[in-house]
DNA sequence: GTGAAAGCGCTAACAC
DNA sequence: GTGTTAGCGCTTTCAC
């Protein structure tokens, strides 16, 4: 008989209805399940049609009790709706999954406090590891990281701690290339949007690479052309808005995000500039709205899948007490010249 | 002593451990840990004391395997990166932990195979439920969502097998809605961006809507005005591009998402079309980005996180056999008039 | 090649 | 009030 077979009463089955359906003991199924000690094929294949029959899967919680496993990925992220963060987590989820470990997922609104709280939490529930995804990287994570009992990565950022294991682009180089793009146009009064300061990572990062091109160029930095927003598009029209109302000339902006970049195009068009004709505008991440925009953005692209992977992969490897090469993983970024900043 | 207390070996202490240094039973532990039994006050201090010293946390699949209970759900998504679900997932993260549950997250990357894989696996990884956010349901996953053992709720549209649980807005009614918004501006001849047809849901509902609007003001449907877009940006202008290149007269184009309706915006730009003055234009779902484009874009706002906060209420609900007033729920959608469709 | 038995860490009867 | 005990479902020696 084929037949599937359900139990009188609705529990689940366990690994003793299946070795009693195919005659055999407990330890002969978990030697199959497990494709472990020595079995008999014929014995096998009893025991193969008799988890078939009663559709029988094991029970993760006493596996993991037993083994001491625990096959969970913790991923706390400061904002699920960066459509940033949305590519990551599926880089995260694929390497994760591939790898047997499912992804158990926190928000931590943006909030130390609450990311902090996190990481203890996914460590009670089981998690042999985390990624953590943070825009702002503080002093006070890594008490918490170094004695939460865990390894914990951090995705798409760098920080100096030597213990800490990152991964993410170099985001000064890129700020870098980009403002030489802007430079080798001829631009000299370069606008720039940053992130917020309690941010000391990413916007840090960038507006280095910034100072760094400017000094190459032999131009001043010039505190009156930066600017903060938040990320996102309002924050970037607003800080655009600011810059115009504060009558700064500037021939070209660099936004720190896409969306802020796009932010700062409404803000820009509704001044009556013209983009690329009056002012270059270039932004960061590659999202798909950058080359929707009109006209299409330059940017940094950054490989957000690749960043989820390889985060995700690294904790993997951390936990499960596997050698790594480097804890300190910069994934390349790729300047994407499109029509915003065309020569006029 | 209020210092901390290490084990030998670094083991993660066990309530027993704990039992030790407060001199009690495993058993009070217990008591204590879950506010169950009567306990001594004295003796509460005690192993609360204990607890803290050893830096205890239960084991969580020690507990699980006790209790049968396993507070873990499924969220399977069929695409992470529409910024859509990002505020989905962020509402259902929130209801979830709220609820004491983790949220298990998986991606299907659209594939219906991968999708009714994944509901196996979750339940192997021991959720109690799940929400399936798919933008294209079909009936092969009925009988997987009947057989999977565990409630499966819908989230972000609605099927018609009075089995699925369902959480999200009236496409049909909004869709209507807007199309009367342009019915009143005046507008006769209005394009239409939809979804793929393999999904006979989001889709089918809006069309429905559309068609009923037109209906009531006495116009025919024209199939030529209608175009298939995936959601996506490029999927928008390339299906407005289509439309145009037709040569059909249109004074509107209706998007079936925000980010169609961006990629429109472009190919009409480009085709030397002014939005609204020679044609109007609008989106579904009120993304950021709507608000963002320039002319701001009239849209239906769906609630998000609503969406993802009731489906996990109702998932949980359903998990742990409380009851529920309905299966079905219908979220609020609301119009939203921007400058993209403003009368000339 | 297979089975019996022990035990992972926890909770819930049931004694006292 | 508190301790003792049994057992959740699984894997893994260790006999046979």
């Amino acid at each position: 008989m084929n037949a599937l077979i359900g139990l009188g009463d609705n529990r689940r089955p366990t690994i003793r209805d299946v070795a009693k359906v195919a005659g055999v003991s407990p330890s002969t199924v978990s030697r199959v399940l497990n494709g472990r000690g020595p079995v008999r094929e014929s014995t096998r294949r009893q025991v193969e049609e008799a988890i078939r029959r009663l559709r029988y899967a094991p029970h993760p919680a006493a596996r993991d009790l037993r083994l001491k496993s625990g096959h969970l990925l913790g991923l706390i992220i400061s904002n699920l709706t960066f459509p940033f963060f949305g590519e990551v987590l599926k880089g995260v989820v694929e390497t994760a999954t591939a790898r047997g470990y499912g992804v158990l997922l926190a928000d931590s609104e943006g909030r130390l406090r609450r990311e902090l709280e996190l990481l203890e939490e996914v460590r009670r529930r089981g998690c042999r590891a985390s990624l953590l995804i943070t825009s702002a990287y503080r002093p006070e994570h890594a008490l918490v990281l170094r004695r939460s009992g865990m390894p914990v990565v951090l995705a798409s950022a760098h920080v100096a701690d030597p213990e800490v294991p990152c991964v993410g682009v170099d985001n000064a180089a890129a700020a870098f290339e980009l403002m030489q793009h802007l430079l080798a146009q001829g631009h000299r009064r370069i606008g720039i949007i940053r992130g917020p300061l309690d941010d000391p990572v990413t916007s840090g990062e960038r507006l280095k690479g910034c100072r760094l091109a400017l000094q190459g160029a032999g131009l001043p930095w010039d505190e009156a052309l930066v600017e903060e927003g938040d990320f996102s598009i309002r924050g970037g029209r607003e800080a655009a808005e600011r810059l115009l109302a504060r009558g700064v000339a500037m021939t070209a902006l660099f936004a720190f995000s896409d969306e802020m970049a796009m932010g700062a195009l409404q803000a820009l068009r509704r001044a009556g500039l013209r983009v690329p004709e009056d002012v270059a505008l270039a932004g960061f991440d590659d999202l798909p709205l950058a080359e929707g925009l009109e006209p299409p953005l330059t940017t940094i692209a950054q490989p957000k899948g690749e960043i989820g992977r390889v985060s995700a992969g690294l904790a993997i490897d951390l936990a499960e007490g596997r050698p790594v090469q480097r804890i300190k993983v910069t994934v390349p970024h790729r300047l994407i010249v499109r029509r915003s900043t065309a020569a006029h």
